[in-house]
DNA sequence: TCACTATGGGACATATACTGTCCCATCTGA
DNA sequence: TCAGATGGGACAGTATATGTCCCATAGTGA
């Protein structure tokens, strides 16, 4: 497929340029709309008239559609950039990259999307567009029981979770682990329930505090309210979470120095579920608490992990040689190279 | 593959059309280079300047080359057209209808160029490209000996044939079968010799007489000189033949009344390597001579069947259910359409 | 209710690419 | 040598894309 496009290129050059410019456009679209042509205009660095010709072009065959408030993806337009994600990615090399990292952390499939998410916070958005996409494609239809965690990049991808996803499934949600310190604005509760509002499912709240002693896990479990949404977590079918940087996950919890020295000692650098790890993907410390661990991953049908940025790099590529279920990742191309540069 | 350009033609439209129009451009400059404008543009039924514009943009990026006797394809527009060629086919629904004669004729593979050679003489010199086209990818390297067939289409094939195709490769090229009573010009000795001429190969005529007894057949396979033809016709590893109408190939080769009349009583369709079926794929007259049988094909590397023009359908569709080694075939869109809308 | 902002659409001059149609010097091949 | 084909130049005309305005109006928030 690679070489292909070289030749069509050759044939009809220019041709791509435009392809790309539209294709990133309709991008655009999907995310901020309704949004009017000097908007997009301004956030693609294109001028206004270019903006327009290219709109008419799209509204002519129909993959957009313009309201008095602005211009609207139609369902075609939705189809559109779902079949022309692989031909986009193999133009611009990024498909490259996601076989390379694919196979380099042995994942199942690979989604990169451009920009650095920590130069650029909305590249966060664009993954979590990604996300959805993926999932709309590979989450089995029929009742689900979807297990999330929560985080900023978990936010990000409830943010853009579109109803459409919900035909022909019956989605429940559930907070993956429970106590994890974090804002409430990003906690795993409140994705579950954005995500459930947005695909029309249920979901199960999961209220723990921070947890210290074995003791009082124990007790906690036999909680009936806590023991059903764990029950909920057992049968979890499908698993979205983000990986963190420990460093950055560590301090975002404000986890106590003596737990934070630990983790420094251990050389952590990554983590998922609440569980850290080193670069060699050894675990070195569990916060504790209840819910699912990585070894729950093995028996879903589905796992997705969302995490992008550079400075994510060392945690991604550690997490991956944890052996587990065959996991789909979507990140974007600073990650990506960080780890394919070495 | 074939959805994908639906949306590619809706966010670009009109680039397909240009694609195609370049595309076929290259295939008329490698069909007559070399060519100018002019003659180009009359036999395209575009303009000069069109057919300029398009000249000139192949020539930024290097697929042809001008010269002040016309225009010649590069090496890399040569291999723009073999990389192309499914694309196109895609485009053309030409793919389509290339994979649904594969699996209803039980082919290992399927090339269909556009046309109807029985309604344009031309098409059966495109056939001839494909055919060169195939074995530059399938022909095995290092040393082949490859029988072939007489007749018109084979007379194209071998017109077309070029020097690449002898690149890693020596090849000799000996007739399948002798005494098939064809004019000279498209007798199978022709045929090798031309194609040993195009490769920088070798070639082992078979001169033999229309054979009428068996007691003739024996005493001929004495011979010194059939006896060395024939023994490397046993170590062909390669066959390229064609399939023709029964009626058609009895009257070329000016069968005797009494054998046409067997033909048309037993129902005779087709015909091969002199063998002549029915629509069944029984075979129902065997015409006596000297060389290789259908039969004979299961122990070749590579077996290539060229045939084209809707009246060829019946015998191409019924040669097919003679269980062989697995083909690849070329054919032009009126037999392929002709096989298909039953 | 009012003012403000962002929206689509119209308009127009300009730039770029493509097209149709000539002519001409030159090369090729018989 | 000469007829026919070749590439290249030229130019007017057309289609499309671009840059830059202005305008009426539909929402939105005060």
């Amino acid at each position: 497929m690679d070489l292909e496009w070289k030749w069509v290129n050759a044939v009809v050059p220019k041709m791509t340029q435009k392809l790309l410019r539209r294709y990133s456009l309709l991008l655009m679209i999907r995310q901020t709309q309704p949004v009017g042509r000097r908007s997009l205009a301004e956030r693609l660095a294109l001028t206004e008239r270019t903006v327009r010709t290219d709109l008419d072009s799209l509204l002519d065959t129909g993959l957009v559609s313009m309201q008095t408030n602005g211009v609207w993806l139609t369902d075609d337009g939705q189809t559109a950039i779902l079949n022309l994600q692989p031909l986009v990615a193999d133009l611009t090399g990024l498909r490259k990259k996601e076989t390379q990292l694919k196979t380099r952390l042995g994942l199942k499939d690979c989604l990169i999307v451009s920009g650095d998410s920590d130069d650029r916070p909305d590249v966060k958005r664009t993954m979590g567009e990604a996300a959805n996409d993926l999932l709309r494609q590979q989450l089995p239809t029929g009742e689900s029981v979807v297990a999330v965690m929560g985080g900023t990049t978990m936010a990000a991808v409830a943010e853009t979770l579109s109803a459409t996803l919900a035909d022909n499934r019956q989605l429940t949600f559930v907070p993956a682990r429970g106590g994890m310190g974090e804002s409430p604005k990003i906690q795993a509760n409140t994705v579950c329930a954005r995500m459930a509002e947005a695909t029309n499912g249920h979901f199960q709240a999961l209220y723990l505090p921070e947890l210290s002693s074995k003791l009082a896990s124990t007790s906690l479990r036999q909680e009936p309210a806590i023991a059903q949404t764990l029950d909920l977590i057992d049968h979890a079918n499908v698993a979205i979470h983000c990986v963190g940087d420990a460093m950055a996950m560590a301090k975002r919890r404000q986890m106590s120095a003596e737990v934070t020295a630990t983790l420094v000692n251990r050389h952590a650098v990554g983590e998922a579920f609440g569980d850290f790890f080193d670069r060699n993907g050894q675990i070195v410390y569990r916060v504790p608490k209840l819910g699912l661990s990585i070894s729950d991953l093995d028996r879903m049908d589905l796992v997705v992990a969302v995490a992008g940025g550079h400075s994510k790099a060392a945690a991604v590529e550690a997490y991956f040689k944890i052996p587990p279920a065959k996991t789909f990742l979507i990140t974007d191309e600073g990650l990506a190279d960080m780890i394919l540069k070495k």
